[in-house]
DNA sequence: CACAAAATCCCCAATATTGGTGAGTCATGG
DNA sequence: CCATGACTCACCAATATTGGGGATTTTGTG
């Protein structure tokens, strides 16, 4: 039996999926509350599996309620559900440690679906949360655009080294060549990244992600 | 209907998925292959909704069939399906514009859920993917617990300077202050940071999100 | 007020880095 | 077979950075 505990503030949504996840097989529902403040207490009474916490809640944001109840009991697992596809909510729930980010939903087997996969060390994103949240990764990690400067795999390895603090000697010595081909290999990098020290080829190298 | 084209090597799987597939309610299964060489010439045969692409292929991975369907063209779903839960891929193949990432399942109504997710402009990634997702985000995003290393305001100030690349002197003139006292507020950052050199300063600061 | 922390400035010497020039090998493709 | 690009190595001179001293002023706090 998996114990959750529900936090929502919607008299109505909060009891209807009460009685749902009470009947659910699987499911113990331990408690269903309408504010969060008290949510750390109740995870250290109940010691609930999973949280189901809304993010519109009145007094204690569900975002915060999210953090502190990390803070006390970071195993415990926390799904955020939420009516609004907001940007900043989801990015600062997932970096709370959100374990699920749900849109209310009016087939409720959606819930016990969710509630599984983050019992079992998953995470349940609905598909419209998980695009964001994939399109915000892939607008930080894609490659900008500035992949037209060609670095020769050499370039590339000396470059890494320089990324990683490394002075000339060290790097000859980790890449096996002489410190005047590694200076050679700088002079290079830096007529290709078009800068000219090594505080801004590293700067560029990770901006530019190319290493 | 959902047009649907799928890449898979593996003779049994694909043939059992392509049954199942052709045979669910609202799909259209145009195609199934065991090669992504020429998957580029079969999109833009077949025009499908959503493409499910394995990423373990011979030939021409389904990472890089990934990215030159994403090139021609950018609207068609891709569907990842793998069996390993490889943190490289996983990054790879969103970076590369992914819109789902389902682990072979042995459930295939897992799969035509997906589709419908993708369809629908959303995404599906499995709870297991999803957590590495969110993880690689958390890891990425959230503040560094390092944060107890405590920089001055003038020394974070510098640091900045150095982060954009700026020599001692450049740095002096935007903080206008002496060459002299750059160099002792970086002395300091040195001390604080246990580094002795700007590149490795920088990449601490970077890494730490101190600035 | 006295104290500590932050911020400012200066000098010197040892290293490290940068920029310029030159040149040899090796593999690849036209 | 020649051209090209990648990789290798060397030398020199000019700058820049680093690490060690020591010192003063400002600011906020007990």
């Amino acid at each position: 039996m998996i114990s959750v505990l529900l936090f929502e503030d919607n008299k109505n949504f909060r009891e209807s999926l009460s009685l749902y996840l009470a009947s659910a097989e699987g499911i113990w529902l331990s408690g269903a509350f309408a504010d969060a403040t008290e949510a750390v207490k109740l995870v250290r009474k109940y010691k609930p599996d999973v949280v189901l916490m809304d993010i519109q809640m009145p007094h204690l944001s569900g975002i915060d309620a999210l953090r502190a109840i990390k803070a006390a009991s970071k195993d415990t697992k926390v799904m955020m559900q939420t009516v609004f596809e907001d940007d900043d909510k989801v990015f600062a729930a997932i970096c709370a440690g959100a374990n699920g980010y749900i849109l209310k939903n009016p087939r409720p087997d959606t819930y016990v679906q969710a509630i599984f996969d983050v019992y079992n060390g998953g995470s349940h994103l609905s598909p419209s949360i998980a695009t964001k949240v994939l399109t915000m990764f892939q607008h930080q990690f894609a490659k900008s655009e500035q992949t037209y400067i060609q670095l020769t795999p050499r370039e590339k390895e000396v470059l890494q080294c320089m990324v990683k603090g490394m002075s000339y000697k060290m790097i000859a010595d980790a890449c096996d060549i002489s410190f005047n081909t590694v200076h050679t290999h700088i002079k290079k990098i830096y007529e290709k990244l078009h800068v000219n020290s090594a505080p801004e080829a590293v700067v560029k190298a990770l901006e530019w992600k190319l290493v």
